[in-house]
DNA sequence: TCACGAATGTGATCTACATCACGTAACCAA
DNA sequence: TTGGTTACGTGATGTAGATCACATTCGTGA
């Protein structure tokens, strides 16, 4: 589908925009396309943008001691990744940000977001939804952590993504479930 | 502090609205006092209402089992708190939020919230902040989970609500941090 | 098409934390 | 005051998953 409508029909959902409204709101954003492996934001940087996925895969991560890799969020299309952290408060991304697969995605940076927030109301409104869902599903995933031993939080990941089974390295998974490759890869070897 | 010159310090600080913006927003407010101990949303319930602490502390949780409780959030003046995910997807109570101590609370509900968010552009956009700051945590937490031993999790708990550090029961911190009691009181006997 | 690094499987240990069990101290309510 | 519930401390033991070590397979670029 081409990056317009699906952005259209995603914002519509929730926002009422005329198309000359809708219009000027795309306006904002840039598409940009990136290869397998590419990094779109780096630990240290500054962050100015956020990004919508068209096609392709990004994972948000945080790397611990050069060593250690945690995935926050795989962002399939129409789903939103950025450091907000960084972003919102304007400091250095401590998250990084990079391609899973080749991507297609659109970007708006953080001015013309609080832009076009503040000229349409309903804009703001489509993100103050979003936002939500975001905060809802991380609250979830949290007590699934606190809940949950590894292996159903395994089932539950398949559910919520289950185009990433067979598309994505399974220490890609290990590293979102916060478990080692080794005893993700005995876990579902066991469990046939 | 009135609990309507603090809402409105907090609201102020990112909206802009005048006196008599202010006043209608306050207008959906209702203000209600809880005692130590008693509950205010219980799994299974409708919730059509969210909160605003003015004075004591509330905690948000959730029990498996009937057995294991998790602390999701304790909400200290000026925090938010209730079942976000029953209250903007409308079903039932997942999640339990009761009173930490006696508590002052302004109530606001569902209906009342969009009502007025769609009235004034600029309450919409105080939501959008408040929920965007949610969310950031969240997200920051569930790295804490995935990256930091309990003892560093201790650490930083103190250091976000160092009020609780003398008033709430240790197991409440134990719920919060997900590990055992037993292991808390080891923990921080040990680190003396 | 070959080769080399990346991804994966699997065994052997090690360890943080859960769980069970029990004792003591603090806090209300009659 | 007293009796009972709730909070807290601490030992003994069990276990999920980390870590280390190495073998195997896969994928991608020259």
């Amino acid at each position: 589908m081409q990056a317009k409508a699906l952005l259209k029909e995603h914002v519509l959902k929730i926002a009422s925009l005329t198309d000359d409204e809708f219009d000027y709101f795309f306006s904002h954003f840039k598409p940009e396309t990136f290869k397998k492996g590419q990094s779109i934001i780096s630990e240290g940087d500054a962050v100015d943008k956020e990004y919508f996925v068209i096609d392709g895969c990004l994972k948000a991560f945080f790397v611990n001691d050069e060593v250690k890799m945690y995935i926050l969020q795989f962002a399939m299309p129409t789903w939103w990744a950025s450091d907000y952290a960084a972003l919102y408060n304007k400091t250095k991304a401590t998250i990084n940000v990079d391609c899973v697969s080749d991507a297609e995605i659109l970007s708006l940076s953080n001015s013309d977001r609080e832009k076009i927030c503040s000229e349409l109301h309903q804009v703001e409104h489509f993100f103050r939804w979003r936002t939500n869902r975001g905060y809802v599903a991380a609250q979830k995933r949290l007590l699934s952590f606190m809940n949950n031993d590894t292996k159903t939080r395994y089932e539950e990941l398949l559910a919520l993504y289950p185009a990433l089974y067979n598309t994505v390295p399974k220490h890609l998974i290990a590293a979102y479930l916060g478990v080692s490759r080794e005893t993700l890869s005995r876990l579902y070897n066991a469990s046939k």
